[in-house]
DNA sequence: ATGAAAGCGCTAACAG
DNA sequence: CTGTTAGCGCTTTCAT
């Protein structure tokens, strides 16, 4: 049934022999480059498709110096958020026919800086890349410097030569920190998984999507006329554990929250698990917000508001950016202009799980 | 600062040259095989940093015939359930020192085929796939007739000569159904996204979950003497409108189901959604149970009884199996022995979402 | 349109 | 230990 297991593959030479012509003729009528006459290119794919003939792409890539893969490193798949931009990105990349090779960092620069250099080794032909918050940059405008494009996804930085796709949260956060303050909350804990060792003023260049829901806060708490305190900007939430904790530190105190906003869904879950064990009640005496609008936030009760992010057009988008670059070459932005972005507006999806502040507790 | 950027990438030669050493000097220095004496590896190792140097793996690969690169064909990475099964497999492929090129194929199976022959083509040095149901796996044993090691994951397939790793759900099915017959439920619909076509009686081969968790759930009619009735399996839950179409015709009509099972997570999202708009008084009027113990789980209202499965254990040694056989060449299963199969069992993780079965409607 | 020959950047086999 | 010489399988001149 199965043809005898042959010890090396079938290469253009074999294909050539058996079809009787130059190796050269028969890897133009196989590649598809060149030009063979109709006959002969006929008589070649028979001969190849008799031995079981595959292209090598490996020598492909080699000769013509593009791999058609790219490179996407990401700091956590298993979060949902990153897994859906997985997933646009590789489909449009695949539409394409370019490969996606993933590297999962799990936010460690060190594996990040590792995984661009690998992958540039690869010879990908580009890179999408979520950084990780970190005050080094130097890996990925080595990146830029090999000439082979990039682009930051989620994140922006300054100090990189880079486009980057993302989103606008901004106004959403606006939004809904006046609707928390509206509902006459003043007390607004936030959560990020960020190191506190990055609670820094150089925020900005190290996760600009922490600063742009800081920065929105601010606002709304200036347009309100109400000082912002950043003693509830509680940075560390990075596991169950760690997360209860500064849920408790928001919570209890002289002067403790009425309102909590977590940074992405994955804390979202540890934060309302707290609060169930604590016996909160949501929405009378606490109010509850996230980002990330995920597929279960309506389905808790209450169901949780949130501010609703389009990750799956930033990952096609930034697909879509990069290919572009890919194919037209020397097309990359100048190291020395400044950075194009491009983003999508997020915005905020109303549930129950906001209510008025409460008189003080007991 | 930076240094002006080159057209050329430096190679061997150019590292050589600097160095004042052969090619293959440099070559065997940087590489790190062969035997360079201390004194010339220094002076190499300098070159090569003064000039940038950077290894080219594809010529690499090329040369020792091994590109340290597996490939990961998956149905569905947005579904977290593969989404962990994708993080463990790149976290223990990362630690061995290899890459992993991920293809999505939106469990279509033109696309798997494409995507196996691609990434052979492309020279991975192994492969895991999730196999998309289908009756044909030409495309899986044309991969393992290249000598190259495949690995099956979460899917078994007799007709090919691979390993796979799975889950054993056999037990917990029986455990979950049995629970559900104790509490006087007799009509029980279980949905999964399988299409209709699938529901054919060589299921085992098509689909071996889907086969495992019907088993299952026979087997536990069985023990209790209670007749099987599957006019409520129900196949086609692949999107919401879908899903809330089947959860209609289950507890409709004039035997309605009691208890609804799900097949994923993904399901369960969508049925809970339809079974809130229905009114559906759960765990009093209708019981609830899912696959895939989600983190959402313990948070929705009732929370909701699952079989939790092992997933992450299941890829990391999917991918431990797979680098072993690629290591030691030669090593894989013959084509006609039996398949290999290794599983983890899962555990039904019991909540509030099931009750006593209700007396007749209305 | 086809053939011959020269690379791509590296590893590998063989001398010295 | 180091240098020389071949490849790996394909693309790409350059002739013809």
């Amino acid at each position: 049934m199965t043809e005898p297991p042959r010890r090396r593959e079938p290469t253009t030479a074999d294909v050539a022999r058996r079809a009787g012509v130059a190796k050269a003729t028969a890897a133009r009528a196989l590649g598809g480059y060149g030009s063979v006459s109709p006959e002969v290119r006929e008589r070649v794919t028979a001969a190849a498709r008799a031995l079981g003939y595959r292209p090598n792409e490996l020598a492909r890539s080699m000769g013509t110096g593009r791999s058609r893969t790219i490179g996407l490193v990401v700091g956590d798949i298993e979060n949902s958020y990153f897994g859906l931009a997985t997933r646009a990105i590789s489909e449009v990349a695949h539409a394409a026919g370019y490969e996606v090779v993933l590297v999962n960092t799990a936010e460690r620069h060190a594996d990040e800086a590792d995984a661009v250099r690998l992958l540039l080794d690869k010879r990908v032909d580009g890179l999408v890349v979520v950084p990780a918050a970190s005050f080094d940059a130097g890996h990925l405008r080595a990146a830029c410097a090999t000439g082979r494009p990039v682009v930051l996804l989620d994140r922006r930085r300054d100090d990189v030569p880079a486009l980057s796709v993302g989103v606008d949260v901004v106004p959403a956060v606006r939004e809904l920190t006046g609707a928390l303050l509206a509902a006459g909350h003043r007390r607004i804990a936030y959560l990020t998984s960020l190191e506190p060792e990055f609670d820094h003023p150089d925020l900005e260049l190290i996760s600009s999507p922490i600063a742009d829901r800081l920065l929105g806060m601010r606002q709304a708490f200036a347009a309100a006329g109400v000082p912002f305190a950043d003693d509830l900007a509680l940075f560390g939430a990075h596991s169950p554990a760690a997360t209860a904790a500064l849920v408790d530190r928001a919570l209890e105190g002289p002067d403790p929250a009425t309102a909590v906003v977590s940074s992405d869904a994955v804390i979202a879950l540890d934060v309302l698990t707290r609060l169930r064990e604590r016996g909160e009640d949501l929405p009378e005496r606490l109010s509850f917000a996230s980002f990330d609008d995920a597929p279960w936030a309506p389905l808790v009760d209450p169901a949780v508001t949130a501010v609703q992010q389009p990750i799956q057009q930033v990952g096609a988008e930034c697909a879509r950016l990069l290919l572009e670059q890919v194919r037209s070459p020397g097309d990359g932005p100048d190291p020395g202009a400044a950075p194009v972005v491009r983003s999508f507006p997020a915005r905020v999806v109303h549930r129950a799980s906001i209510g008025p502040a409460p008189g003080p507790r007991r």
